[in-house]
DNA sequence: GATGGAGTAGTTGTACACAAGGTTGCGAAT
DNA sequence: ATTCGCAACCTTGTGTACAACTACTCCATC
């Protein structure tokens, strides 16, 4: 595959990927080939071809004479992937860093101007892409090339679940305004530490959240109260 | 994709990524999708299906109207899977360890006991798969399943890259015995922490001795720098 | 002899028809 | 009323013809 297809083929998957990961294709639904095809004004084969990666990825699950079902996940198989993902963030800061320019911190500063606006109003979907915006940016910081793309793996697989519950689609209303502002605590550590050129640190903090965020997503799937923050 | 077509799916992708492993289809290698269809008893859509997984792996790149063809890989994006690889080694031992029973032991054991038969009469194929086998092995001692699939990942990437220079491909016809020792201690070592059910021990031999192993690949390389004939 | 260009053989990419398999709902028997 | 069976319908999987594209050969031309 080169040219011409193999730039509809990327961008047919990232935008399914997103909209994965936004939810806009929450767990269970059934995706039909023949529908994309349309969409996309082509043939079922292509659709297949990015379908079949989706699967290979864990997202999809395609299922002979019914449909092709979006993935859900149960706590204990996301235990072992946010395990994973917890050591795999602090390898941002160790693993081939790109010393931050005055421009990237300009970046990370945009984007913690961008979560405290959504801190004064909540919405769901703005805080979906900003999350995965606010991903892609850090992403930026290290040059290894297999470390981002497991790094994305392990993020659209766990944020899609997390915010199905922090986005009140598990039966959790008050979750949200809450999930942002921790986000932005993180944002602004990681924006100041970016500032400093302190790329270890930008590492550890990210450990330390993605580790909290998944405490938080098992304390909710228990039923148990959040911890007020103080 | 499910039930019988999905073993058949299965089965095929392991044996060709297998063979890439081996060297049994060299990095360069055209392989046609008609031929194949043919071995495999199929038409060329199945066939299809596993190329495409393994070209976003990243062992094939198909081009249209010229062939599918083994990727080969620079020193320098090699170093950056083996960095990663590294980090990942250690954390057999860290995440969701299974504690080995007598069972295990043995197994390991017996890799051992191979491993040394192959040390008194050298042989690159069965160094290849004794390698690979030894690998699975170390994979059953955690049940963290991402971990293993990035693992699988990073090991087929490099290990058929190394393997082309410690087997003599690339002009190196004296590294086979000396990379054979080498291994022969590795299992050594790690056969014995198994026994002790010292398993974060067995990650951090693990890791030494990846980190070694990529090591002396880069020394063959920067020692040798002869113009490729072609 | 070197060079350029059209032709030809061979390969992957796409479209579409059909096979295989599952789900759903209706109807008859109990 | 309930349950079993069957049939129509829908969706994914497979096979195949053809389009798109590349590399190579051969021959005319300079």
């Amino acid at each position: 595959m080169t040219g011409e297809g193999r730039a509809r083929f990327e961008r047919i998957y990232a935008l399914l990927r997103s909209r994965i990961c936004l939810l806009d294709y929450p767990p269970g639904v059934r995706l039909r080939e023949e529908d994309l095809a349309k969409e996309f004004e082509t043939s079922r084969t292509p659709i297949r071809r990015v379908l079949a990666r989706l699967e290979d990825e864990g997202y999809l699950r395609s299922v002979h004479g019914v449909g092709t079902i979006v993935t859900d996940i149960d706590i204990a198989s996301l235990e072992q992937v946010y395990r994973l993902r917890v050591e795999l963030s602090e390898l941002i800061g160790k693993l081939s860093p790109v010393t931050p320019d005055e421009e990237a911190a300009d970046l990370f500063g945009a984007m913690r101007a961008r979560c405290e606006a959504l801190a004064k109003s909540p919405n769901q979907r703005a805080f979906a892409q900003l999350n995965m915006d606010f991903f892609h940016l850090l992403m930026t910081l290290t040059e290894n090339e297999p470390l981002q793309e497991f790094s994305e793996r392990l993020y659209y697989q766990t944020t899609r679940i997390w915010l199905k519950t922090a986005a009140g689609l598990d039966g959790y209303e008050d979750t949200l305004a809450s999930e942002i502002d921790f986000f932005l605590r993180e944002v602004s550590d990681i924006a100041t530490a970016v500032a400093c050129g302190a790329l270890e640190t930008v590492g550890q903090i990210r450990r330390a959240h993605v580790a909290m965020s998944f405490a938080r997503l098992k304390a909710r799937a228990r039923g148990d109260a959040l911890p007020e923050d103080s």
